[in-house]
DNA sequence: CAGTGGTCTAGACCACGTT
DNA sequence: ACGTGGTCTAGACCACTGG
């Protein structure tokens, strides 16, 4: 059951997306989406601070909501998304292999990425192909208190589908840093690295809901074939 | 003229950073923050937003408000900053050389990236060096119609700053793509490559509060040089 | 001047977690 | 049972934009 702002949300951006309402064109006033959607004006706002947030719209004083022109092929790669999410917005065919699955008790680089006292891990690696090419090694660490019983099967398909709906675990907020680096031997074996021999690297440590650290991971990518989009807003802090 | 939820955020955010807050506790409830900062629920609620969006806090219903371990160094990265604001928060010595600066009549693609009907655009070519490497190149474009009389000085020391203090403007978001490109001749000409042959291209469209895209940006590091922190939180669009 | 978004208040009910 | 954050309402005043 979605929120009132949320559904308001939601239809807006719907209609955004479908070019009922057109870019570059303003919103209806805040007073007449009040009458519109039967809502009091704060819940009206909260709605638009979605799409404020997500780039959709941009507000000015004493005009009105102007609709921008989001890049939707560009978008979805910002946030905290599963790369399986990340392929629907893809045209090419996605296979995703796994060549490690492993349980293995705690030591001291995962107590000290995971922030674990105790228990196992898994460790996942899987490549990514596009079109049959061989171009991103993941490599994933998760606390096997919090998402147990992983299977090859599960990670051929998608974590975090399981961890959402299976589990039923609310994935909350991530980190992630992005720096290049040299490929090793190995990984110019796994991946099809044609004359390249550098790769874009992606640390993330995923969250839940009460803060508690479940996921680390890197994920490699082939120069040519990563590309990462950013929507910020100027903050003042 | 700060905003009193904006005051409260600061107010919060700083006594998280000076540690009088302990990362890892919880911030007084809601009701108690009314009471400590003479404010109404909705308020205080903003305030946390800002906390919340920035990864200082995470919401637990039920529970409170958990303060985060957010790791200084890496974050102010994010978000829409100036290469000035960013060489603070960085320990080496940094040195912009102002290369090219030329102001010309729109022209084909300029009409395509800033979306200019007439008028001319400034090109800026800079060269940043970190502890006497050469190792970022900029190249800026701006709306001349926007942001006239752009001398080396202000090229060399900070475009934003002279954007929003001098003429008052006020930058509101950017769009940014990360991608990994070849380097050219004149670039490993122009920059300390050592080894390398790829570089980090930033790409990024800068936009002012009512929208108008104003700088167009193609920001180009070496690989070693390269790092970008991203906060997110996982959305339900 | 009227209309817009920005801020702030006071009150209400809910779902949730802890006790 | 109680306190927490999440949602929603109704009303108020302000600063800004436009005609």
């Amino acid at each position: 059951m979605l929120s009132k702002y949320q559904r308001i949300s939601q239809d807006l951006i719907d209609k955004i997306d479908k070019q009922e309402i057109k870019v570059h064109s303003y919103l209806p006033s805040e007073n007449e989406l009040m009458k519109l959607y039967n809502a009091s004006r704060d819940t009206i706002r909260k709605a638009l601070d979605i799409l404020l947030k997500n780039g959709y719209i941009q507000k000015n004083k004493g005009k009105g909501s102007l609709v921008l022109d989001v890049d939707k092929v560009a978008f979805p790669v910002s946030g905290v998304m599963s790369f399986k999410e990340l392929a629907k917005t893809i045209n090419s065919e996605v296979v995703t292999k796994v060549i490690e699955l492993s349980l293995n008790p705690v030591d001291v680089q995962m107590k000290k990425e995971l922030y674990m006292d105790s228990g196992n891990y898994y460790k996942i690696r899987r490549i990514r192909s596009f079109d049959g090419e061989r171009v991103i090694l993941d490599t994933d660490y998760l606390n096997a208190n919090i998402v147990p019983n992983i299977t090859e099967t599960i990670a051929a398909d998608s974590l975090y589908n399981y961890i959402e709906n299976e589990l039923g675990l609310k994935i909350s907020f991530a980190r992630k840093e992005f720096t290049v680096v040299k490929a090793t031997e190995e990984e110019k074996n796994l991946l099809d690295m044609h004359e390249y021999d550098l790769l874009v690297c992606v640390k993330s440590y995923t969250y839940l809901e009460d803060a508690s650290l479940f996921q680390y991971t890197i994920s490699k990518h082939r120069p040519d074939k990563f590309r990462f989009v950013d929507f910020a807003r100027r903050t003042q802090l």
